[in-house]
DNA sequence: TGTGAAAGCGTTGCCTC
DNA sequence: GAGGCAACGCTTTCACA
């Protein structure tokens, strides 16, 4: 049941522990990793080797302060396609990929539109991108903006 | 011992190359890291650990595979609160940071209500948080859920 | 900011269970 | 099969220029 994954690793107590530690603190010392979860630094590190090996940890992400950086506004902009054919939504994750501005981006069931968070320097950087680049993209036919107040939980990851 | 506002440090070049570099690299060794952007290791532990201080990097995190550990289901889900008074929030909002499920939450503009971002190991998994949970905290009114197809980019932080 | 020495850390081969 | 130990080599850190 379980298994349609393409990897079918299992993961025992120490493995789960490992990603817990590691998804707060992914810079921290593989020695100091295997004091706190009592096991030596040998089979940590090749724990943490095939878990990178076999998927299941992706990366490892420095978490920045956009704010700090001068990124002020972050805007939830739902965009909807005229056409949704294939092609026009490849060529419009395309040119998403390319915005820097746009730092996620789902697409959704039902009318087949777009989430995404976009995240600029201020209102007037907003408004470049909305004129400037995602109207004028092919097949954008409606775009919805919401802006939020705060963030209140900040998470990459599901915990396991 | 410049210890000012996170919000008033000055970057320059090397500082944003590095943190370019740990965005997508957060467990890269320092001496790769001087040697990519032409600087000797000891300034570029000692900038990193300033980013560190004044707050511009928030912390480090390994990027999980959810699927892989069998968080399949991603469900964005918006809540509307039926009191909007400074208490209602509270303690909606605390009630959410201790659920695992709720992987990122932002408060909206408009009629204040929340956008979730929930993870679940399937739609059971889900309609147990909605039911069991979600619906059974305080001054919860409505919910709303959309379901993505899939993610077409998936970032952390805005690249400077 | 860079240099060099010293301390700390990660990696590997080998052994044990 | 997986964990632990020890030794080697690389990395980080600190004093000082």
């Amino acid at each position: 049941m379980k298994k349609s994954l393409p990897e079918t690793v299992t993961l025992d107590e120490f493995d789960i522990r490992i990603l817990r530690i590691l998804r707060d603190e992914a810079r921290i010392a593989v020695q100091d990793l295997s004091e706190r979860i009592g096991l030596s630094p040998t089979p940590v590190a090749r724990r943490i080797r095939n878990l990178e090996a076999s998927g299941i940890i992706t990366g490892y992400a420095a978490m920045i302060d956009e704010a700090a950086l001068g990124y002020s506004v972050t805007v939830f902009v739902s965009v909807k396609l005229d056409r949704q054919v294939d092609q026009a939504l490849a060529d419009f994750e395309n040119a998403i990929r390319d915005c820097p501005e746009v730092v996620d981006c789902w697409l959704m069931t039902g009318n087949r539109d777009y989430l995404l968070r976009v995240v600029t320097d201020g209102l007037a950087g907003f408004e470049e991108f909305l004129t400037g680049r995602l109207t004028r993209l092919p097949a954008v036919s409606s775009i919805e903006s919401s802006i939020p107040l705060r963030r209140v939980k900040a998470g990459i990851s599901r915990q396991p």
